[in-house]
DNA sequence: CTGAAAGCGCTTACAG
DNA sequence: CTGAAAGCGCTTACAG
């Protein structure tokens, strides 16, 4: 240090002590509120520290704890808006807990490169939340190695998760059952299915829930159709059903798939709600402003987060075990786009 | 270690050294591709860094070398479409340079919170990109202190930024003047705007472009409607506009306003293209399956991402220095949306 | 209440 | 080509 209070670099616990004539140890205690120091060498000590501008410096705590506040949350995309909203989420808890949150994009369900973004997030130290709806994720979960931290945000399961399986999720089994059940419920024979990418080669949960209702309802099951996450895809599938004139009402696994649908059978000729119904999964920003305004089900995916962080700082800090739990009830919204049969 | 191979924990250098029965600075050489290494030793060391699965700890590396390869991302919002797609490029350039990427999400504009973000972000260690295109981000852009590498997304500027204002935009102000160009040669006798909230209190680069072409044009200046980021604040500002029978073509500052005035003029009453022209920004995915679908400038986010990114790692491998550049230049998308006035 | 020592896992000169 | 030493900035027992 020199005349003018300054060293190169940022100041040290080092340079604190030296300027405040004790131990570095004790400028330790200091930041770290050990109530065993001497409130006048206290003061003192704070009083240099606020002078000097000192930061602990984080890196070095994260290698003499062994353990750093970091969080890294894998996920195969950022710009859907349930994905982004879930990593909206992580955050607000993250940083309301003083850790930082790092994300790594699946770019590829390859199994080599999930290995290695997983490695890698793994090597930044902290905990690990994936976001586990597409084969990239669900494949990165598995593929995490047992001791690092981790908390998957996953699909309703098909069967309660065992006490090893720290997961979160929104109950959307139960939310496609309700969705496809509003739509009977006005009449319709049976409802048709645009789906999102699964995550396995197993049924979806979405689907699971759509099925049931369609079973206790004794409708004939038509085959679901494959969407993608996007627009273009449920604009396929709208142009493929709009074909159909027995299609009566379709629910779509999420909203962006219903605009494309809206969009084709509008230019197939066939209105909405007049001749079919639609109904979307998710209830984005721009659900509500849609022509027609489109009837879905809204989740809570920065809850989700929110969520997801929590558990995960449980295992962490190894405080109270939280057991893994559904989050909030997803709601259905009912707006314009839903209605009656013709006829 | 013990006779399974195992410590407590991940190897480190020192367990791979006696397991190879080298020193471990002999270790730390082969897996730094150092060449004085005898090629039988480094064979030797490289099979047992195999063999007991050694990972070199980031964190201590980072400490050792006084800087680590990762870079924060400060943005007030994760969920639109323009900044999740920022990141999403950010991500995408930093991983295949082996950089971890971290976000902090600037939650309010307050001059305190601002501050203890950016400094919560500059702990991390690395470099920071912050997204500044609203009060928040130009705060934390502007409060970012001298020796943090930092680059920052911002609005076309008024003037060249000096060399030491490491930045990256994309031309929006000249977009805005497109656009405006685009509509007034549609036969629109003036064009009305609704602005996204600026990001400082002078005017907004958007703003600038759109009155530059109606000052060609000699078309009176109507004044700018406030608008928000989301549709509600364009459904808002549309109800408002579709009240003045005059109004004939209306510029959004962005797309989820354009949806929001979309649906205002609907309810209105009044038809689009058939009596009022509506133009966006950003080209979102969902723009081009609207109804109608939406005429708007495409801005090449992704891109403009992994530029900042590009900017930032020159900056802290103190590689060629990059001068601080427009990215990809925006694109007209001309679609249903915008058509010549009534009458 | 406070200081001296050892260590977290690595790198960077310094010797040989 | 390879080993012994010192150090990155902090914490955690150990002494006193």
């Amino acid at each position: 240090m020199n005349v003018t209070g300054h060293t190169r670099g940022p100041a040290s616990i080092r340079d604190v002590a030296a300027a405040a004539g004790v131990s570095y140890q004790t400028v330790s205690r200091v930041i770290n509120g050990h109530p065993s120091v001497r409130q006048s060498t206290r003061e003192r000590v704070l009083a240099v520290i606020d002078e000097l501008g000192f930061r602990r410096n984080a890196t070095a705590l994260a290698l003499a704890r062994g353990r750093s506040r970091a969080v890294t949350v894998l996920t195969a995309n950022t710009t859907h808006y349930g994905y982004a909203s879930i990593l909206q989420g992580i955050e607000e808890a993250a940083r309301a807990a003083a850790y930082s949150v790092g994300v790594g994009v699946l770019e590829s369900a390859d199994e080599a490169a999930v290995t290695a973004e997983v490695r890698r997030a793994g090597d930044t130290g902290g905990g690990l939340v994936v976001i586990a709806y597409d084969p990239a994720g669900v494949r990165a979960l598995e593929s995490v190695p047992a001791g690092l931290p981790v908390v998957g945000v996953v699909e309703t399961p098909a069967s309660p998760p065992t006490g090893d399986q720290p997961w979160v999720w929104t109950d959307d089994r139960e939310a496609a059952y309700e969705a496809t059940r509003h739509l009977l419920s006005l009449g319709h024979g049976t409802v048709h299915y645009v789906a999102i990418p699964s995550s396995t080669r197993r049924t979806s949960a979405r689907t699971a829930g759509w099925r049931r209702a369609l079973k206790e309802a004794g409708a004939p099951e038509p085959r679901p159709v494959q969407g993608s996450w996007g627009p273009a895809g449920g604009h396929a599938a709208g142009l493929a059903l709009a074909r159909d004139p027995a299609v009566t009402a379709i629910l779509c696994g999420n909203d962006d798939l219903a605009l494309g649908v809206l969009r084709a059978l509008h230019e197939s000729g066939r209105s909405v709600p007049g001749e079919v119904s639609v109904a979307g999964f998710d209830d984005a920003p721009h659900s509500a402003y849609l022509m027609p305004s489109l009837t879905t089900v809204r989740l809570d995916f920065t809850g989700l987060g929110r969520s997801a962080f929590a558990l995960l700082h449980g295992v962490l800090e190894e405080s109270a075990a939280v057991a893994p739990h559904p989050v909030s009830v997803p709601e259905l919204v009912i707006r314009e786009s839903s209605g009656r049969p013709p006829g």
